[in-house]
DNA sequence: TCGCCGATAATGTATAGACATTAATTGACG
DNA sequence: CGTCAATTAATGTCTATACATTATCGGCGA
């Protein structure tokens, strides 16, 4: 273990305040105390500190100290795979089947509610993904054409359009909402389900800057998928 | 807008990625390069350029450069509130009934499954979550004993296992999964659901390096909740 | 007693330099 | 023509120092 010094304080003062030795709300040594401590630079002392209230363990204040923050609500990291790696990673044939594609004039009220400028077109495009031609999630999406005129011209016969979107269109902002909901009898047609079976719901709309550029609804099949957040530094799920 | 160079520097080099006037694989100028560009030394420049590395924009190789990352898989922050505080902020009134508590002997099969210590006692506590005296979520936790042995006299009247285990019980690692079922005829009856009826199911367990503190398996009410993830700087949601 | 205000102790930013580490490149040699 | 080793260009770490910023603390005066 050739650590860095610095690395060496952080992961030492993450350990006494993961450990409950450092409890929360406590002030932590000065950077002088730390600096005489670990006999180095107060820079490496600062660059470990400021590690760690990068992640959010440790609160610094002027004049004051360094405390150990106090949990809040904790967040975890979500993988927002793209599909097609992700079917074909499980060893199975991707297909995207598109259903619908339609141009929606500007000012459509849809256009409001999914948080898009409502003074230009809209592409509207809905499709089935299928791994092994299983139809696993079926999604609805709105594009701002305004945003991604680009898109207009596209086939998706190779990429779906999610893939496309993230090759091609950088984003500054992201929200995805999570439910669980029975499929109605459309969405349970499309993938071949009983009506009211569950489906996995996932709604997500991009930004670029204050610019909307699209929505998407997608309905996975609730038995064939399921999504997964961490925290940490281990990649756990390999274990098993 | 008086923000430290550094800040600045990282800033306008992110801005230049996010609107693709750097592309991904491109490789941005050396630190020499830009310390003469922005008139600074080679410290300020290596920080804004080490603060890219650690979100993920951008990769940096010795000897060959930085370059812009290639957009993995995308990863968002979900936040994991605790239940209770979440629903008394909805303006309802909160409350966790018990409704089992076992201690389960050394060496039960469900141990290995939940990954947890299968050397020690477990316990093992059930419990439905309330929102204005409606159910909003059943739940089943396995706690290792060995790891929180003061959890085996806790009454659980006033916080909810999950409440207490969050105050008192530092952790480094968890992991969540995500998915969609339909109601068992147990869960159900708990949640005072028909039958079949679509639940978030969420399943978390969680560790204070390697050992296994808790498993716990929720169940809700898929109607009345959902789950957020975000990415990016602003707040969105509350735009609406 | 209360409020204000200056001294001060802590973090925040930045500099200029040194040496370490790593991997791409180049060149020498078989 | 390929292989291995030396060179070298980039990042990574660290020091010692300087000055800026800011919230806290203590005292002074009304």
């Amino acid at each position: 273990m050739n650590l860095p010094l610095h690395e060496k304080i952080r992961s030492e003062i993450e350990a006494d305040i993961l450990t409950g030795l450092r409890t929360p709300g406590s002030r932590l040594p000065t950077e002088h105390d730390l600096m005489q401590h670990y006999g180095c630079s107060r820079m490496t002392v600062s660059k470990a500190l400021s590690a760690l209230a990068d992640g959010g363990l440790i609160e610094r204040r002027k004049r004051a100290g360094s405390f150990v923050a106090r949990p809040k609500a904790h967040s975890m990291m979500l993988d927002i795979p793209d599909l097609e790696q992700e079917i074909v990673q499980r060893g199975q044939r991707y297909r995207f089947q598109l259903s619908e594609r339609t141009i929606l004039p500007p000012g459509t009220p849809q256009a409001r509610e999914a948080g898009l400028a409502d003074d230009g077109e809209l592409l509207m495009i809905a499709g089935v993904h299928f791994a092994d031609d299983v139809p696993l999630a079926c999604e609805s999406r709105l594009v701002s054409l305004s945003a991604v005129p680009e898109m207009a011209s596209q086939p998706f016969s190779a990429d779906s359009p999610g893939a496309w979107l993230l090759k091609h269109v950088p984003w500054t902002e992201a929200e995805t909402r999570i439910a669980s909901v029975a499929a109605s009898a459309g969405i349970a047609a499309q993938l071949k389900l009983p009506a009211g079976a569950p489906c996995l719901f996932v709604e997500r709309r991009t930004w670029r800057g204050n610019e909307g550029i699209t929505q998407v609804r997608q309905h996975f099949v609730g038995s064939a998928y399921s999504l997964v957040a961490r925290f940490g530094p281990a990649k756990r799920a390999a274990d098993f």
